[in-house]
DNA sequence: CCTACCGATCGGTAGG
DNA sequence: CCTACCGATCGGTAGG
C-alpha cells in the first residue's frame, strides 16, 4: 500500500527528470535527492536503472494516454474526433504536461539508435499511439467524412511529423507561432481531404503571418 | 599541424559517438579508448567538457552542410532547386551521413529543454538551416515558381517537420517506407503551391500502399 | 601528447 | 525503507 505510493511518486517524478534530462539523464541518486529518500530506498522499488526506466516509460504512457488520447474520445466519431485528437496533441505541449515537452518524442530520439528493452517499449508506444491515429483516419472514412483514397499509415506519419515539428519549434526553437503552425498545416490538410456535407471543425482556419528569415547558412 | 589533424580525428568521432548516443552521452574516456590515446591528451585539446560538444556540434554542422546543403545548391534556383533540398536531406538519413540518423534532430531533442552555450549552438545551426529553407522558398516565388501566398515561415516549418517524421520513422520504427511517404507528402505539398508553368521536379509523386493499424493503445 | 592522480557520482550490493 | 559500502567511470588537474 504504502509501497505503491512511494513508487508511484517516485515514478512520477522520474518522468518529470526524464522529460528534460533523457531517460539517460536521469540517475538514481538525482531521484533520491530530490524525493529526500536514500539511493538504496529509490533502488529498492526497480532493482536495475533499466527497470526503472521501463517503469518511467509506462507512467509516461499513462499520463498521455489520461491527458491527450482519452479525452479526444468524447468528440464524435469521425472527422470531428481526427481533428480533436489533434488538438488535443498541440494542446498537450502547450499544457507543459510534461516540464520538457512531449516525453515521447524526446525518448524516440534519445533512443531510435539504441537496442534493447526500453527502446522497445519507446517504439511499442508509438508504434500503438501511430495506430490510434489510424485508427481514427479509418473511421473518419467509413462514416463517409474523410477521402477513401488516402492511406491511414500515409495521414497518420504526417499527423505525428506535424506533431514533432510543433514541440521542436516550441521548445527549441521558442517559435510562439509553433503550435498555430502545425494546427494549421493539419487542418487544411484534413479539410482537403474532408467529403462535402461530413462534419466541418468547430474553428476557422487562420494562418498568421510573420517574419522570416537568417541570410548566412554558410559561413 | 600534427595536433590539428588529431583534433579533427577526435572530433569527427565526437560527432559519430553523439549521434547515436547523445551531447551528453559522448564522454572524454570513451573517445580516448576508441582512439586509443589517454582521456587527458583528449581533453587537451578542448579543455572542459563543453568546449568539446561545441566543436562537436560545429564539425556536425560542416558535416550536413557538406553533404545535404551544398550538393543541392547546383540544381536551377527555384523550384527545382527547392525540391532539391528536400531529397538531398531525405537521401541524407538514408545514406547514413551520421550512424544514429541526422544529428541534429537527435540534439535539439535532447536539448530543447535545456540552457547554456550547448544549447544555444544547436539552436542558431537549425534557425540557420531552416532560415535556408524559407531562403529556398522565397526564391522560388521570386522566380515565379511558386505561390506567392504561401508564408516561407510556414511552409519551411512543415517541411522540417517532416523531415523529423521521416527520421523518427525510419530509425525507431525502422518503417522502409518512411523515407518515401516523406518525400511524397512534401511534394505533393509543394505540387499544389507550384505555378502552371513553373519547371516541375524531375520524377513524379507516387504513393505506394502498405498495411496498418494496432487496435489495442489503451490497454 | 603522456602517467598519475583528484573528488564526485554512477549503478548496484550487504545487511539490517 | 535505512546506513554503509563496492568497483567503475565521470570531468578535470598536476607535472612533465
Amino acid at each position: 500500500m504504502k509501497g505503491d505510493r512511494t513508487r508511484a511518486a517516485i515514478v512520477e517524478r522520474a518522468v518529470d527528470i526524464a522529460s528534460v534530462d533523457g531517460l539517460e539523464g536521469l540517475t538514481i541518486g538525482r531521484l533520491a535527492d530530490e524525493l529526500r529518500m536514500s539511493k538504496s530506498g529509490v533502488f529498492a522499488h526497480f532493482g536495475s536503472k533499466e527497470e526503472l526506466q521501463l517503469a518511467t516509460v509506462e507512467a509516461a504512457r499513462k499520463r498521455f494516454i489520461d491527458e491527450v488520447f482519452r479525452p479526444a474520445l468524447k468528440a464524435e466519431r469521425g472527422y470531428p474526433r481526427l481533428v480533436e485528437i489533434c488538438r488535443s496533441w498541440l494542446d498537450y505541449v502547450n499544457r507543459d504536461v510534461f516540464p520538457g515537452g512531449c516525453f515521447f518524442a524526446a525518448a524516440s530520439f534519445e533512443f531510435d539508435s539504441r537496442s534493447g528493452p526500453v527502446r522497445d517499449a519507446i517504439a511499442r508506444m508509438m508504434d500503438d499511439w501511430i495506430g490510434a491515429i489510424e485508427k481514427a483516419v479509418e473511421l473518419a472514412q467509413a462514416e463517409g467524412h474523410l477521402d477513401p483514397e488516402i492511406e491511414p499509415a500515409q495521414l497518420s506519419f504526417e499527423i505525428n511529423a506535424l506533431f514533432f515539428g510543433a514541440n521542436f519549434a516550441h521548445k527549441l526553437r521558442q517559435d510562439r507561432t509553433a503550435i498555430e503552425r502545425a494546427r494549421v498545416a493539419i487542418e487544411h490538410r484534413l479539410e482537403s481531404l474532408r467529403i462535402d456535407g461530413a462534419p466541418p471543425a468547430t474553428e476557422p482556419v487562420n494562418v498568421r503571418r510573420t517574419t522570416a528569415a537568417r541570410p548566412d547558412f554558410i559561413d
